[in-house]
DNA sequence: AGAAATTATATTGCATACAATTTAATTGTG
DNA sequence: CACAATTAAATTGTATGCAATATAATTTCT
């Protein structure tokens, strides 16, 4: 009765999140198109901005994405001349990502992404302080499932 | 200095929703395995044993999505004997969506589905409650706004 | 009534996601 | 050292998602 007892579909915190990340998702669209990135382009490319000449391994566990994803999004990223795919000479299993000058140039564009998308969101600092914070615990807990597992 | 004035990946609330969201399906997938659905399936059905006799239209309004996804995917529920997809008499435009008896079965073993991640969760009633409060919140505010525009 | 505008699906094209498999390189072991 | 096991990317196949366009049916408007 209380909660996750029903199959009615507002009742279920999954569809609520699963729509919730597709409306921010939706929101960010146009505002990453004027820099020429889908969405997941972008949350690579912040992940190269905070720690470049990662393996495409290490990308996938900060972005939770795998190779499969990886690999065509990065040869695009790569043709679009943002980063450099190379074989790590130490170990030809590896391949490091780094940043080309561009690249790193279009970090300056996106520094007011962030401040715009709240601006226009009418949600309070307090609200999604919050809700971050939220998320990042029910996160660490479903990791830690799968860990256990 | 607060929220959302930094690039850091792990600060962005669009960041944490998406992989959330995306862990939380990983959580259903095996379990929605066994009764032969994928998570937008689920959902689908989700919407439809709420509600049948719905348009494509309506069912894309519940679930956000439209019909470049729906068309396919309803065309695969027709396939596995679970729906119907029939064109309305009154207005040919319209695709009116029922269920059919094994589709109206299915529900009874999908019951146990919200309990059972709920269980495997770790995350407390009143955790979850909140959580879904604010997701709901914050998902009036977005559609709020894009009405406006 | 008949053309124009609108509406509901379907289709096309592009970009993810992810499981499963393949390939190539490296490591561990007898 | 040779071979099995492991590891990292890439590839393949399936399923979304969504913008843009196409198609067909209905409504509106003159």
């Amino acid at each position: 009765m209380s909660i996750q007892e029903t199959l009615k579909l507002d009742d279920q915190i999954c569809f609520a999140l699963y729509v919730c990340s597709k409306e921010v998702m939706k929101q960010y669209r146009p505002i990453l198109e004027e820099i020429g990135l889908t969405y997941t382009q972008y949350i690579t490319m912040l992940a190269l901005w905070e720690k470049e000449n990662v393996t495409v391994k290490e990308l996938g566990a900060k972005l939770y994405l795998d190779s499969g994803t990886l690999t065509p999004l990065l040869k695009k990223l790569e043709a679009a001349g943002l980063i450099s795919r190379v074989r790590d000479q130490q170990d030809e299993r590896n391949v490091v990502i780094t940043l080309t000058s561009a690249g790193r140039d279009l970090e300056q564009q996106a520094q007011s992404i962030p401040c715009r998308l709240f601006e226009q969101s009418e949600v309070s600092v307090e609200e999604l302080q919050s809700l971050h914070t939220q998320l990042h615990r029910m996160l660490g807990k479903l990791k830690g499932e799968q860990s256990q597992t």
